[in-house]
DNA sequence: AAGGCTATCTATAAAGT
DNA sequence: TACTTTATAGATAGCCT
């Protein structure tokens, strides 16, 4: 009999792989056997998946069966219902005041002025990650795709509204104006004063 | 040596089960191993994984590391790259004009009066389905969540200010307002419109 | 439908090219 | 660096309870 070549497949300990070379292998490895067995789950069971992983370097990987997007949306309107996301609105909104939203909003709107002027920049960006996804999805999660757009827009102008809510704050406390804007822009912020307000 | 007991693990064919029962024990059993390999890469190399599978009865369900709804957000922030996103709207939103925006967003604030008045209908809904992801959110995610949240609770809100602003509209006809509504409340509502507008 | 068994198939850890 | 090989660990098809 021949002495063994190799050890062969040893069992590993179920613990993060120290060395980080070996775990990078192993990752390679690991998520393409996953996405491959998603894949054999799909054939075989006619269901749809989707997969995303961030890899050790932060990347990401992912899989998706018709579509990625489709799967996330799908996922998330039977999910995070709707009708939670709403009355958490509400429930925010009631402790603070509608004045304050107006102002709010009307910072939001002084922001898309200013955006549009520099509208260019921004459709060249468009130009290079042409959207790959929507005309593959079944119709009747369509109009859910483009309000997933509409929103992912205002929260980027949100953002940036808050930046200026903040600069008008204190233009306002100088002048007092007839729109106060109060601390609750902070809250609104990043901060987790709204997330722990649920139960 | 003994007769065989079992014929044991058999080589299947790579094609959608026809047998609707073996399919239903297949999918249980696959779906599973899947997800205990997702569970060990995680441990191994220290990775964040969401997979969403719906079931070959349209059942949904899901695997996520350390929260399907951190990883789905982590996603879209990158890949619909936001500023595709943002161009979108602002593309959209310079067809038509901001003093109508301005308009549709003063009916957001109306509608948002008047859902304040039956919030506690919504309430209650909200109990029912209680979130449980935000605390377990990793601190630098927390604010996308959040916006996340408020930004479904406009969506929601939107469309039920356009069933108000389609009634405003006809009263505005009949009285010369200061802030005119036009036709692309409807554009701007759940419509093929705004995705065709694209490229 | 859910869980257990066995024989076999498949994935993959380690080492080699 | 990435593909190939080897041998074993792990997943699972078919059957049974």
């Amino acid at each position: 009999m021949m002495p063994k070549l190799t050890k062969g497949r040893q069992k590993i300990e179920m613990k993060k792989i120290p060395d980080e070379r070996n775990l990078a292998v192993t990752f390679s490895k690991r998520y393409s056997g996953i996405f491959k067995k998603a894949s054999e789950l799909c054939t075989l069971c006619g269901v749809d998946i989707a997969i995303l992983i961030f890899s050790p370097t932060k990347k990401a990987f992912s899989f998706g069966h018709p579509c990625v997007e489709t799967i996330i949306d799908r996922y998330l309107a039977q999910h995070p219902p709707p009708s939670s996301s709403i009355s958490q609105f509400l429930e925010f909104h009631r402790n603070a005041n509608t004045q304050e939203l107006t102002g709010q909003l009307a910072n939001i709107l002084r922001q898309l002025e200013a955006e549009k002027k520099t509208g260019e920049e921004l459709d060249k960006m468009k130009k290079i990650n042409q959207d790959r996804c929507w005309w593959e999805a079944p119709i009747d999660t369509l109009g859910v795709e483009q309000l997933e757009q509409l929103k992912m827009a205002m929260l980027e102008l949100k953002k940036n509204a808050e930046k200026q809510a903040e600069r008008l704050k204190v233009e306002a406390a100088n002048r007092k104006p007839t729109i106060p804007i109060s601390d609750s822009t902070e809250a609104d912020a990043a901060g987790p004063s709204m997330s722990r307000d649920m139960d």
